[in-house]
RNA sequence: GGAAGUAUAGCUCAAUUGGUGAGAGCAGCACCCUUAUACGGUGUCGGUUAAAGGUUCAAGUCCUUUUAUUUCCA
């Protein structure tokens, strides 16, 4: 027996099919009953499980699941290992909400040790949510054995992977400039930048300074800047920071900026000078009424100061222009050489200042940047350990170098109040001015109220400052990272191309370093004086160097390090060559760099496991959201490619598995979850969308089918309830009607495919067309998740069974059904409709895999076909080609449009469809097609309610035909006297059209030109038949004809009494096979109707008598003909 | 500010890759149908294809600029 349902619910379903998996260890036979040697690899991108689970959660994890599902039918073992992200900034944060403390209290009222506590907590507290929806929405994947970043292991693989970078020389001590509180001696991250209240409004002291050019360089536009030899010609830049002057190493134009020179004299000295500025930007300096006024007399201290626009040029045309250092407290021959010139950069604006920007590399991130691409170097200089540092030191101060200002702090609100309320107290910024304006070498000099940047905890503003940082040379492989990206196969293609491909190209060293407490620490340990560092790769690597430290006397004897983490690690003190005590580099490392590496780490390797490592490498496929291009899908490629070239263990395993070196072959990169208004989904508006109690409610079946069916991955996804509701009622709703009604009738006849199977060829037209296109189904479905496009599978599935097999399958073939003798027919059709849903089953089920496993079960149970105990432990649908027959479907799309025309017809002229009417009309316009719709007459005849087809010919005289142009057979032939030979075309009448057909050509003659066009270039239909309703699709014309002979009114009449009947026997709760008597009042005006067709009414009603019974007055009282009559019927 | 994506009916998406009346579903309206089907059928309403310019015989599709929006990076 197949299992018959009250209704569909899909929420109920998914319960009950959950249970049924766990009970029987599905997923886990998905896994086994497939050859360990025909691995398909995917990787688990970790979440982080601090936070709850989102719908976008569960739309990356259908992705993940459909084509993991896919390959398990196509054979293939696909292990799915599931992972934890555990380290970060967001778990510290959840951590210092959650105790009420800040980053500062770490140490002092918490020790680290129990802070690592709270965050190793803190990982994993919802887990068991996300443990839950990962069920509910059927997503398989292995949470018994996951990969956790913060285990010792974990950590050891990842030591590892940093000694094979160390040893090729990849690892190396640089800095960054950050944002930085020299009170606090920390560093800020943009996290702790973007607190509200970090920015505030300040006053600062600004200055436009003047560069004086060097007069003896060769550059092109030196004869225009310096006229004479004593022409003193300075480019004017301002400064918010005027601390960072005598740090300056270059100035910066934009190229397309337009600049002017402009003669004058320098207001504080009244020396005459020439200035170079932004064109658009001198309103700003220089007083309307003192352009071209009369430098003979001008005298110092005068308001309004003489200017002339002495010459006008591009940015660019002053890049590599050299000047005399600003503030010459410090400088080298390498400074002298490749600093104080003019680089183009691109953040320099026209909105304030000069439009030129003072550039002090180590002050500035932009800064930094642009010196690093020009090649200029920074003005640093050595502190009593041989290093290079700048020329604040750490605690905010000028170094001695600075011989005016040594000492001082360079921000006023550094100094406290009493010192800043001395008398005489001036800040640095303005002891600069004044002594710049006595150099002549200040243009201007201003407050100027701004916003800059706070430190949240000491309330003072920060410094952008170089910072020590560890980096890992990924320049070194550029690339060979860009070459192997194109052998990546990305999904969509321009993520590949656009976004990663320019990220690549324009790849700079991976910043490694995070100045935090919990993550994976840096395995560096150093000598005191930097001299000589260790870089270790293992365990077993760390206790012989405890040991030796423990000879020393630097280490406890047997020291072993439980935990990888701070602050444990950080006691192990390690002994150098010469005997010095050597520390840990306090820096933890990116946790980017712990996702990325989880292809060696989730395994262990190289310490464990190599076997599985190999199996498991490359990745045949990964998916996560496109916000992870630069995050999880670079880590993964970027350590991928370093270790092909850095680790010998590495390239073993890449010769063995043919691998060029990358970390996964196919990628697809999905779009965000947005709500219905296609705003972002947030908890703070409220219009975020629960994904357990939409699962609970819809079903995850269809969350998972209309999140898929909907958009293509990558598009953002506009989630909107109302659409669950319609994938519901449309898609499942029809597919579960369409089992309904096979079950109902299947189990009346006790269908369970004990016969043989009939011949296709031997099955009726319709059976034979829908087994073709069911096939054509398989192959394009299989080729759609091939190629990753889920959606495009969603839809072909979801158009097969609505579009064919609900309503024109199984509505044309109810009958066959319906017939209480058995015949081969009968069987034929239980056959194909069996085969149809359990094709379905299997075709859907990467998307739907609840639904899909019901509809299987529930079919196999009844006829123990296959073997499989579920549809995921089945075999993908294999594609017949002999199967298909294409002349069949497209007769049989004729059959449909056909339909539809003569309803709409029906509809014009106002001919129910109960009406039999008795002929259509069809021209023809060759042999073949009448061939093919006498195949499919019956179907159409049917459909329609109409008793015969007649073919016409234009022999008969009265088709009107019309001849339209094929462009595009066209475009090659005539190109641009397209125009006049579509007019003349189209302008073709009756006679000269029948010559064209006969003849097979037509010459077109416009100006200048002559067209032979042949049948093939234009497409000719029939448009009308003189005298007939007619109907035009396509190519298709039918003709309606609308008498109606007593006959045919007697014969609709009988159809009308059959529905009453019907709509009675349905209400009265009869079932299908009852047979009833039925007797009729009030009904002499369509005796002779009934009389007439009394053997087919019998027949459709399950009836064995009709009574005439005028007294009647119990039973139904309905409208035939505009008459009221009384029905009554009596089971028997 | 930079890079990338998206923009087609009220909503969600198509449009054979440049071939000419821009389609479908949902929603609305009208009528009809149903011994599986709160399903379906027929019709109707709804479009300056974000805007402007260009290339072409021909542009939703290619190019340029602009606008909106999203993501990532500053």
């Amino acid at each position: 027996m197949y299992k018959e349902y009250k209704q569909l619910n899909l929420s109920q379903t998914g319960k009950d099919i959950l249970e049924f998996w766990q009970q029987n260890n599905i997923f886990e036979k998905s896994i086994s009953s497939r050859p360990a040697d025909n691995p398909y690899t995917f990787y688990e991108g970790p979440p982080s499980a601090n936070g709850m689970p989102g719908i976008h959660h569960v739309m990356a994890r259908a992705i993940k699941d459909i084509f993991c599902r896919y390959k398990t039918l196509k054979g293939y073992q696909v292990k799915r290992k599931g992972g934890w992200d555990t380290h970060g900034l967001p778990i510290e944060l959840a951590v210092e909400k959650s105790l009420g403390i800040t980053k500062d209290d770490i140490g002092k009222k918490i020790s680290i040790e129990d802070y690592n506590d709270a965050c190793r907590k803190e990982v994993m507290r919802y887990t068991d949510v996300w443990n839950d929806l990962t069920e509910k929405m059927g997503y398989w994947v292995d949470l018994n054995d996951p990969y956790i970043t913060y285990k010792n292991e974990y950590i050891e693989s990842l030591w590892w992977i940093l000694s094979q970078l160390y040893k090729k020389g990849w690892l190396y001590k640089g800095y960054t400039v950050q944002p930085y509180s020299p009170k606090s001696g920390t560093g800020l991250s943009s996290h702790e930048l973007n607190q509200p209240g970090t920015y505030k409004m300040v006053k600062d002291t600004t200055i436009v300074a003047q560069f004086f050019l060097k007069n003896d360089q060769q550059h092109p536009l030196m004869s225009t800047l310096c006229k004479s030899a004593d022409e003193e010609t300075a480019i004017l830049a301002w400064t918010t920071t005027p601390w960072t002057l005598p740090s300056n190493c270059a100035l910066a134009v934009g190229e397309k900026i337009d600049y002017v020179k402009i003669k004058t004299f320098n207001p504080y000295t009244f020396q005459p000078v020439s200035v170079v500025l932004a064109k658009v930007l001198v309103g700003k300096y220089f007083k309307a009424e003192g352009e071209n006024a009369s430098f003979d007399d001008y005298k110092g201290g005068d308001k309004v100061i003489p200017w002339t626009v002495d010459a006008e040029f591009k940015g660019s045309d002053l890049l590599g222009l050299r000047y005399h250092q600003l503030m010459p407290y410090v400088t080298t021959a390498e400074l002298e050489e490749k600093a104080f010139r003019v680089i183009p950069a691109d953040f320099v604006t026209t909105e304030d200042g000069t439009g030129i920007v003072h550039t002090a590399s180590v002050f500035g991130a932009d800064d930094f940047r642009a010196c690093k691409e020009n090649d200029v170097p920074s003005v640093m200089v050595l502190d009593e350990t041989g290093k290079e540092v700048p020329l604040v030191n750490k605690q905010g101060r000028f170094v001695e170098e600075v011989t005016d200002f040594a000492g001082r702090y360079v921000k006023e609100e550094y100094y406290s109040k009493e010192e800043r309320d001395e008398d005489g107290f001036k800040p640095t910024d303005v002891l600069i001015s004044i002594k710049l304006k006595t150099d002549n070498k200040a243009f201007d000099v201003k407050k100027y109220e701004h916003s800059y940047p706070h430190s949240w905890r000491t309330d003072e503003p920060i410094l952008y400052y170089p910072l020590d940082s560890w980096f890992i040379k990924t320049t070194a492989v550029k690339d060979k990272l860009i070459e192997l990206n194109k052998t990546i196969n990305w999904k969509p293609e321009a993520t590949g191309t656009g976004r990663f491909g320019n990220w690549l190209e324009n790849l700079v060293d991976w910043n490694l370093s995070r100045s935090r407490y919990w993550g994976t620490p840096l395995p560096i340990w150093r000598e005191e004086n930097g001299t000589e560092e260790k870089c270790i790769g293992s365990i077993e690597e760390l206790n012989k160097e405890i040991d030796a430290a423990a000879e020393a006397g630097f280490m406890p004897k047997d020291f072993r390090l439980a935990d990888m983490h701070r602050p444990y690690v950080d006691d192990v003190v390690l002994v150098s060559s010469n005997g010095n005590k050597m520390f840990r580099e306090p820096d933890l490392i990116d946790v980017w760099f712990d996702s990325g590496a989880m292809p060696y780490a989730q395994w262990h390797f190289p310490f464990e496991n190599k076997d599985k490592f190999i199996d498991a490498y490359p990745a045949d496929f990964i998916a996560e959201g496109v916000d992870q291009t630069r995050g999880w899908f670079f880590t993964l490629h970027a350590i991928a490619v370093m270790l092909s070239e850095a680790s010998d263990e590495v390239k073993e395993v890449n010769s063995l598995v043919g691998n060029p070196g990358v970390a996964f072959k196919s990628v697809v990169s999905n779009g965000l979850v947005l709500d219905k208004d296609g705003a972002k989904m947030s908890k703070r508006l409220g219009n975020a969308v629960e994904p357990f109690e939409t699962i609970e409610k819809y079903g995850a079946d269809a969350a998972r089918w209309y999140m898929i069916s909907n958009a293509s991955p990558w598009d953002n996804l506009k989630f909107n309830i109302e659409g669950l509701d319609e994938v519901r009622r449309k898609f499942f709703g029809t597919l579960y009607n369409t089992y309904s009604f096979f079950s109902l009738y299947a189990n009346i006849d006790k269908f369970d495919y004990s016969e043989a199977d009939i011949a296709i060829a031997d099955r009726p037209e319709i059976d034979q067309w829908i087994i073709s296109l069911l096939n054509t189904l398989s192959k394009e479905v299989d080729a759609f998740y091939a190629d990753f496009e889920p959606t495009k599978a969603a839809r072909a599935i979801q158009d097969f069974v609505d579009a064919h097999l609900s309503n024109w399958y199984v509505r044309l073939s109810r009958r066959r059904f319906w017939r209480s003798d058995s015949n081969t027919d009968k069987l034929s059709a239980y056959q194909t409709l069996y085969t149809c849903l359990v094709t379905i089953s299997k075709l859907m089920s990467p998307i739907a895999p609840f639904f899909a496993e019901r509809l299987y079960t529930d079919l196999n149970y009844a006829t123990k076909k296959e073997n499989f105990e579920s549809v995921h432990l089945a075999d993908f649908p294999t594609y017949h080609a002999d199967l298909v027959n294409e002349a069949l479907e497209e007769r049989m799309q004729m059959a449909q449009d056909i339909s539809s025309l003569v309803l709409s017809l029906r509809k014009k002229v106002g001919i129910n469809v109960r009406q039999p009417l008795s002929k259509i009309l069809l021209p023809i316009l060759d042999k073949n097609f009448e061939k093919q719709v006498e195949q499919v007459k019956e179907l159409i005849l049917s459909e329609t309610n109409i008793k015969d087809i007649e073919y016409i010919t234009d022999a008969a005289g009265f088709i009107k035909k019309k001849v339209k142009p094929n462009f595009k057979a066209l475009g090659a032939k005539v190109g641009k006297d397209m125009k006049a030979v579509a007019a003349a075309i189209t302008a073709m009448d009756q006679s000269a059209l029948a010559q064209f057909e006969q003849d097979g050509q037509y010459t077109v003659e416009i100006e200048n030109a002559k067209y032979d066009i042949l049948l093939s270039d234009v497409d000719i239909i029939a448009e009308d038949v003189e005298g007939w309703q007619v109907a035009n699709l396509g190519k298709l014309t039918v003709a309606l004809d609308v008498t109606l002979t007593n006959e045919l009114k007697q014969e609709g009449t009988s159809r009308e009494l059959i529905n009453r009947v019907q709509n009675l026997r349905k209400s009265s709760g009869f079932e299908v096979t009852d047979r009833i008597n039925v007797k009729l009042g009030n009904a002499e005006h369509i005796s002779e109707a009934v009389n007439n067709n009394l053997t087919y009414i019998c027949a459709e009603i399950l009836a064995d008598t009709i009574l005439f019974d005028s007294g009647l007055t119990e039973g139904e009282k309905t409208e035939i003909d505009g008459i009221e009559i009384v029905i009554a019927i009596t089971k028997i």
